[in-house]
RNA sequence: GGCCCCAUCGUCUAGAGGCCCAGGACACGGCCCUCUCAAGGCUGAAACACGGGUUCGAAUCCCGUUGGGGCCA
């Protein structure tokens, strides 16, 4: 047996977590899951100008909604990066006083515009290594390069894209720490992960580029490097990195939309991983068929369509009481009046199920049931209240007054009956009174929906109904 | 600009040399079912970026081109 798999999830709490990190951190909680391994939250807040505690607060609770527990992490201390300065620092000296790293003085602000010029003019533009050898003395205000070997190769085996190799040639000496003193972020991860152990590093593909620096300052470390995967972004509909400007893109939008947690795992999931044709999957399968391997190198564009899909089947899936339960902050958003009766709330829900995609689209739909609909569809209105709607609708209303029991079987069996009567299709009967007891001409079964109302609301909406038809001539 | 990654239907993907004149799913069209709308069933249109190799044989391997993405205190 190899060794206890280790993995982190490492946000920096400058914004909500988005979907794209959720994924990240999906693939990682299913790897240490799959692998009976330990799953690590660690917070990236070195920088500290951008980096929030309600950030904080947003992120755990977003992973929390999509279930991905933490195994080590806050608010446990020690893991969070401005905890753990001391650390870098110690690290820092370290490699200093072992030849590693070199003091420079370059100032930043000049190397950044030489970059840009070298750049606008088709140049290339690369550290040159003054300070490599200066010998710059400790007391002049300098930042702390990393010695990269002048030649040579460094190969990434990496776990997603294979053999990735690196031309030494290629790389700058690398900032380790700035001028002020403060690490620099590839810095920090390399030091944290070392410390907490870390098996495998699972991340996103834009950190591919850093990691044959990453790898060497292990080396300069002492440090054997753990295994690397990184996996593919997520991409908006113009195929460029999905960001905000592509809609909402944090996690908990989604859960205000109503959308369900498994849903939102599922989607997550096969998007950039597949096994064969499955496309339902519940969490205990992820965790039993996931894998790295299966991952795909491309980038994949985000599809709400498909989401809504995934929705749509979790809500049909979820227990009954449970959607009423998750109803219930819908309706109030939606200003309907949430009824003191759970269980009728439950049968509501039911019905409303099939074709909700997401939980404020039932709210939406099932409106009528909480409050008397406000108006008929105007169009609706003039196609279905003809000359023959108002003794059709009086005729229902006598036979309703009497109708015991009240439920969709019996109603379907008078509905039925009376079509038939009076030579009419069942239709003409359903829509009309659709109409009248919902507003709408779209609805869960029509006598699934008066069952629910009950007898005297079914009633006095008919009623109502008539009134308004008769009102106009 | 340099380096790195990527490239199968509109989208997510299956495909690890012959089982593929390419399969599934979402979305889209048609039909069926049906009290409406969904759901469901059947069905249609829809892809191996391009060019060279390697091989008896390539979506699958190699090279190049093009296109996209990312990194460079």
């Amino acid at each position: 047996m190899a060794e206890p798999v280790r993995v982190r999830f490492a946000p920096s709490p400058t914004g909500h977590l988005h979907v794209g990190g959720a994924r990240t951190a999906l693939f990682t909680w299913l790897f240490a899951r799959h692998h009976r391994g330990v799953f690590i939250l660690r917070i990236e807040d070195t920088d500290r100008s951008r980096s929030t505690e309600e950030f904080i607060v947003s992120i755990l609770e977003a992973l929390r909604w999509l279930g991905l527990d933490w195994d080590e992490g806050p608010p446990t201390p020690g893991y969070r990066q401005t905890e753990r300065l001391e650390i870098y620092k110690a690290h820092a000296e370290r490699l200093l006083a072992e030849g590693r790293v070199y003091r420079c003085v370059c100032p930043p602000e000049e190397l950044e515009a030489q970059r840009k010029a070298a750049q606008a003019g088709g140049q290339t533009f690369r550290y040159g290594g003054k300070c490599r050898d200066a010998n710059v003395p400790p007391s002049v205000p300098h930042a702390l390069r990393l010695k990269i070997p002048l030649s040579g190769q460094t190969v990434v085996q990496d776990l997603i894209h294979g053999r990735v190799v690196f031309d030494h040639s290629q790389l700058d000496d690398w900032i380790l720490v700035r001028t002020d003193g403060s690490p620099t972020y590839n810095f920090c991860v390399v030091v944290d992960d070392v410390t907490m152990k870390i098996t495998h590093v699972i991340r996103g593909n834009d950190h591919l580029s850093n990691t044959p620096k990453q790898i060497l300052c292990y080396q300069a470390l002492g440090y054997p490097a753990p295994a690397f995967a990184h996996i593919p972004m997520i991409l908006g509909p113009d195929r460029t990195r999905l960001s905000k400007r592509h809609g909402a893109t944090s996690v908990l939008a989604f859960r205000e939309e109503g959308f369900l947690p498994e849903a939102m795992v599922n989607y997550l999931a096969r998007l950039g991983w597949s096994h064969g044709d499955q496309e339902i999957f519940t969490r205990e399968e992820l965790i039993r068929h996931f894998d790295l391997a299966h991952v795909g190198s491309a980038g994949a564009v985000f599809d709400r369509a498909k989401l809504e899909w995934l929705s749509n089947h979790w809500i049909r899936q979820a227990p009954a009481d449970r959607l009423a339960g998750d109803l219930v902050p819908f309706l109030e958003r939606a200003g309907l009046p949430v009824p003191a009766d759970r269980a009728w709330l439950a049968r509501v829900a039911e019905s409303l199920r099939e074709r909700g995609r997401t939980l404020a689209e039932m709210a939406t739909m099932g409106a009528f049931y909480f409050a008397e609909p406000s108006a008929c569809d105007p169009e609706a209105a003039s196609k279905f209240f003809t000359v023959d709607a108002v003794p059709r609708l009086k005729l229902l209303g006598k036979r309703l007054e009497t109708q015991e029991p009240f439920t969709p079987e019996a109603l379907e069996l008078l509905y039925r009956g009376l079509a038939a009567e009076l030579g009419l299709k069942l239709v003409d009967l359903a829509q009309l009174t659709r109409l009248a007891l919902t507003g709408r001409t779209v609805s869960p079964p029509i006598f699934q929906v008066a069952a629910l109302l009950g007898k005297d609301k079914t009633l006095a909406r008919l009623k109502r109904c008539q009134a308004v038809v008769e009102g106009k001539g």
